[in-house]
DNA sequence: CCACCTTACTGACACGCGCAAGTGACGCGC
DNA sequence: GCGCGTCACTTGCGCGTGTCAGTAAGGTGG
């Protein structure tokens, strides 16, 4: 403890001084090195006086000297991120941590450069949602991270890319409807500009999927957060002969239930809807909504994989099949 | 570009060598070092090279070199994470990015030891909810993490702590109840063992508001996010002539009003429910649902001030007035 | 008695960076 | 001619590790 509040670290030297050996030996034993024998007299020694010290080792130093790290950086999106991300992250976590990484989620700040986040961490790969330009990417590349992850590239121009096909999304929805009778639908298209990026491939979903099925074209309404913008969406849509909407998310299909509800409209009965999440409040709604669920365990699963094996250079494992995205059937449609 | 797969960093030397000058100078140039006088000609010319190769200098180095870090970990806790700590996440990276100050978020993995997790990163600071035993802390402090900012700490044994107090979230929903007229309240109980930290100290403040109220105490009952089990409970209450309920947070909320839904009494009528968050969902209920709602930036602000102050030796600033949880009134209390 | 091997260590370097201190060239005053 | 000051740099150290290449002590074989 020096005069300063802060107390100066505790280094493997300062192990080495109170265990009475070089700092080498201490390294030794901390890390199991193979083929050199400690005899267990010394071993004890320094294990006890790591333990007196409460010496943990410096993770930069570390770092700098095997010029790898452990890091996984996930740039999170700058849309409200739901109880599906947290799942997601969390099942990430746990996979990576198995094969010895560790997954630090950046919230991106408002205004700051990508360059900085990373810059500041060093990780070993980076997993993100939306597309980065190519120099960024080169520039990630020459400060010696080796993988890049992009899960939403529109251009498929990365390794990796697109990994959950939200197209697909936007099909189960649409099969499902037609599938109890509804020929024309609408679409349900959120208001906040962040989250085209999703947005978009889902409703293309439906619109290719509706094509296929020789259904009507899909009519598509944004839908505000608010009860009234809702309404007004239900009324464009009953007066195009609209019987089923699938709607961009959970959130947004439970405003159009309400909107529903307010403009008179019964659900299923004369409007069909389906959502994309299953969030918690899915079950509770009036009607219980029925909803399209993504397994994020599978998804985390294969996402560490891909990072697993483009940090070792072993070739990517197959896509994920279809079936990670099911059908949760309530009352709603 | 070596033979393997992986390219050589590119380092302050490289830059040197193609620029002509030492590294020092380069390091000169790029930190834009007061009192050292570069002629803009050799400015440029470090400027083109590192352009050429895509230099970005590694924050491992830099690091170790400064001894501090502009990391701050933030340790999630294993329950689900809503939007409201999704924004709570948000807003904090952008307070703290205003310090320089870059945050890293951890969805702790399941099973392994919370240690590992800052070793690997060396933060400067860790901001967590769950209370960490004293051994862990004094280990960070061994590793030279000058803060740690324990929010949920029932104890109040270290600084920092108990941030939002979570007490006065259930003397908000007991205060608008007991203003409405009801004097018998119910808690609505989460099932969820992993939450019980937030849990017990808002039932707690439900539990001293109607004691300072004059109200019975209140009816606590257990509820699983399941229809049935909500049916349960609003059968009890109301054998217990209970006419109001706090809920511990919205999704519990939306549950015990589909339970009231599905038992045929009437919210507010015979029942009024309050919950905690104002989720996306909360609007769209039927009927609409009254929250509790948190002021997450000023909470961010706060926490980005209490790290910032710590790290510099300067004092704490103020707790944050009570005026960060506020009511959202709708028609459901 | 010496070569040789094992045991139990230690010395020294490299990782990439920032920065204190130094160095040579040049101009200027006297 | 010499001291002094500025300019434009460079040399060299240290941050805390992991690890390669020793090395002294002790034992064994011939």
């Amino acid at each position: 403890m020096s005069v300063d509040g802060h107390p100066r670290r505790v280094t493997s030297a300062d192990v080495a001084r109170e265990a009475g050996v070089s700092r080498t030996t201490v390294s030794y034993v901390l890390n199991e090195t193979p083929h050199q024998k400690i005899p267990d007299a010394t071993r004890q020694r320094v294990l006890h006086a790591v333990e007196r010290l409460g010496y943990a080792p410096s993770a930069t130093a570390r770092a700098l000297q095997s010029g790898r790290s452990d890091v996984v950086l996930c740039l999170l999106p700058d849309w409200p991120i739901g109880p599906a991300m947290g799942q997601l992250l969390e099942t990430l976590s746990t996979s990576l941590a198995a094969e010895g990484l560790t997954l630090y989620a950046h919230p991106r700040a408002a205004g700051r450069p990508v360059s900085e986040v990373w810059r500041s961490l060093g990780p070993a790969a980076v997993v993100l949602w939306d597309e980065l330009d190519d120099r960024e990417v080169a520039a990630m590349r020459a400060a010696g991270i080796a993988v890049t992850v992009a899960l939403l590239s529109p251009t498929g121009a990365h390794k990796g890319e697109l990994l959950v096909p939200q197209q697909r999304i936007g099909r189960v929805q649409t099969e499902h409807l037609a599938a109890t009778g509804h020929r024309r639908l609408g679409y349900a298209y959120p208001d906040d500009p962040r989250v085209t990026g999703f947005a978009e491939p889902r409703l293309d979903g439906v619109r290719t999927a509706c094509a296929d099925l020789r259904l009507d074209v899909p009519v598509v309404q944004t839908v505000a957060m608010t009860v009234e913008a809702a309404v007004e969406a239900v009324r464009s849509w009953a007066d195009a002969g609209v019987t089923g909407v699938c709607a961009y998310n959970d959130d947004v299909a439970l405003a159009v239930l309400a909107g529903a509800r307010a403009a008179g409209v019964t659900v299923p009965g004369d409007l069909a809807v389906i959502g994309v999440d299953d969030i918690p409040a899915a079950p509770f709604a009036s009607p219980p909504l029925t909803t399209v669920d993504s397994d994020q365990g599978a998804i985390a699963q294969y996402i560490a994989a891909l990072v697993t094996r483009q940090l070792s250079g072993k070739p990517l494992p197959p896509r994920p099949g279809s079936d990670v995205i099911h059908l949760v059937r309530r009352a709603s449609a």
